[in-house]
RNA sequence: GGUGCCAUCGCCAAGUGGUAAGGCCGCAGCCUGCAAAGCUGCUAUCCCCAGUUCAAAUCUGGGUGGCACCUCCA
């Protein structure tokens, strides 16, 4: 399998420092807020990933935290007069229900940075002990940038000479500009933990490492996990503070593999808090199937940057709808699980950092295939036994086609309307036994009107909503 | 201002040296009572200029046009 490695910008055969296993570590969410587009672009990238490092024979550990200190959690909690436990509770399990819908694995270990405090504490820790770090007279802890001859070689930025002098001096006292807050002294009243270098609250860069350390890393190894991913805005300073930190703090480095997804864009505009033109997952999830927003959010490379438009939405739910139609085909048919060549390419083009166009290319080709051969050999079992297998597998590595082929069509519909959909299509098969083709047209408008479209199979007649 | 990424059919999007995958849309046909679905066929020389090469969408240089990061952000 090849990755592309966003620190040494190339793609590079994935070998992982275990024989046999994986180690990824993923940024997730600060729950303050709902989850958008981009965090399932995200959590969407990672989740393809582990399916396929698994696909690959790999036994994956893989790691995305939860974080729930920080300064937008207490604004939101002071906001409302709530507890932060309370907001972050909440927006943890809206995060939690959402992934599931569009069906991303929950992660195997899902770290909080309220759980992990004495894990950061060590760690700064050894930094001071080690003179990476320094306290201030204010009791903060600054990581000290100059200390580290590797700063800035994962995001490759080049020191400003002119910053010094450009900026204003401020109140903290930071050695460099570029020293970033591993602890942030806190006196007001607002939510402080109690820790070895005071009260205080952690800075957003310790975490990570942190937790990291704690749940992933081995001593002995040379990296402390195979993969780091994130989105494509963390690479600095997130990123680079985190390797700092760790690379100083640890006798190992953070990751061997840098994985970066690109960014979510509304009609050719970034998507950000602050523009408000966020686009919230649970919104969409009102119009559109999970899996839907799954296949159009994956269907363009991970890399690139993704703009969102209701039209591609559209086309992309014709290629769902096609995965389900031959489901819907083969209904019933035990599944196989024979290995067919099919399988080893789809799998060949995933293991090549991810290429999901090519894969649906394939897949494409596979339904086309398949249905002709139905069209005018139906009682083909072999063909279906492999079929079954195929979109089996598909199933199982890209997520797509997972559900019920039925149920899938009827998305959104009430009960009510499902029944009348029916009582409408047993009159319209009436009309039509007795040639009643005027009536049965005028029962198929009416159909129509409750927006499905209809289909006269052998089977019988089934419908689809539009 | 600094750093980096990108530019392929109307739209989405692979392909990174050997002669342009796939999907949507459109057109024609088969199938159908008519439809729908399905199937078949048709539709690009790859932003511009110069260069390297037997050979370039793919490499190099220049230009033009987008975008991202440098501050919280997936």
């Amino acid at each position: 399998m090849t990755i592309y490695d966003s620190v040494k910008k190339e793609k590079r055969e994935f070998i992982p420092q275990e024989e046999g296993k994986a180690t990824l570590y993923v940024c997730g969410p600060t729950v303050y807020d709902d989850a958008h587009l981009g965090h399932a672009k995200s959590a969407l990238v990672f989740d393809l990933l582990t399916r396929v490092l698994k696909a690959n024979g790999l036994d994956v550990t893989y790691a995305r935290n939860i974080t729930d200190i920080d300064d937008k959690i207490i604004k939101k909690a002071m906001e409302q007069k709530k507890d932060i436990k309370e907001i972050t509770d909440f927006y943890t399990e809206a995060f939690h229900k959402e992934m599931e819908a569009i069906g991303v694995a929950r992660p195997d270990i899902e770290p909080k940075a309220t759980e992990s405090l004495e894990a950061m504490f060590e760690l700064v820790q050894k930094l001071i002990d080690s003179k990476h770090a320094y306290r201030t007279a204010d009791g903060d802890v600054y990581f000290d940038t100059a200390s580290d001859s590797e700063y800035l070689t994962l995001s490759k930025r080049v020191q400003e000479e002119d910053e010094k002098q450009n900026r204003v001096e401020s109140s903290s006292a930071k050695k460099n500009s570029a020293d970033f807050a591993m602890w942030k002294s806190v006196k007001d009243n607002s939510l402080t933990f109690d820790s070895p270098f005071g009260a205080g609250r952690p800075g957003w860069h310790l975490e990570c490492s942190a937790m990291i350390e704690k749940h992933l890393a081995c001593g002995s190894n040379k990296y402390a996990v195979d993969i780091h991913g994130g989105g494509a805005d963390l690479l600095f300073p997130h990123h680079e503070n985190e390797a700092a930190q760790t690379r100083c703090g640890t006798n190992h480095a953070l990751a061997n593999y840098w994985m970066h997804n690109g960014f979510v864009n509304i009609d050719g505009e970034k998507m950000s808090k602050s523009l408000g033109n966020s686009f919230f997952l649970k919104d969409a999830l009102k119009v559109y199937d999970g899996e839907v927003l799954r296949f159009y959010l994956l269907s363009t490379h991970y890399r690139s940057n993704f703009n969102f438009n209701e039209e591609d939405l559209t086309a992309s739910k014709k290629r769902l709808d096609k995965i389900y139609r031959l489901k819907k085909r083969l209904f019933g048919l035990a599944c196989g699980n024979d290995s067919t060549a099919f399988k080893e390419k789809l799998l060949e083009a995933l293991s090549d950092d991810m290429n999901v166009s090519t894969a649906l290319a394939l897949i494409d080709e596979m339904i086309s295939s398949a249905n002709e051969t139905l069209d005018t050999a139906g009682k083909h079992k072999e063909l279906k036994r492999e079929t079954m297998a195929n979109l089996a597998y598909i199933e199982e590595v890209l997520g797509f086609g997972v559900k019920n082929p039925f149920e899938y069509f009827q998305f959104g519909l009430d009960e009510a309307t499902k029944a009348k959909i029916d009582a409408l299509i047993r009159q319209r098969d009436e009309a039509k036994k007795v040639k009643d083709f005027a009536s049965s047209d005028k029962l198929r408008d009416e159909i129509l009107a409750c927006g499905v479209s209809i289909m006269d199979t052998p089977q019988g007649t089934f419908w689809e909503r539009v």
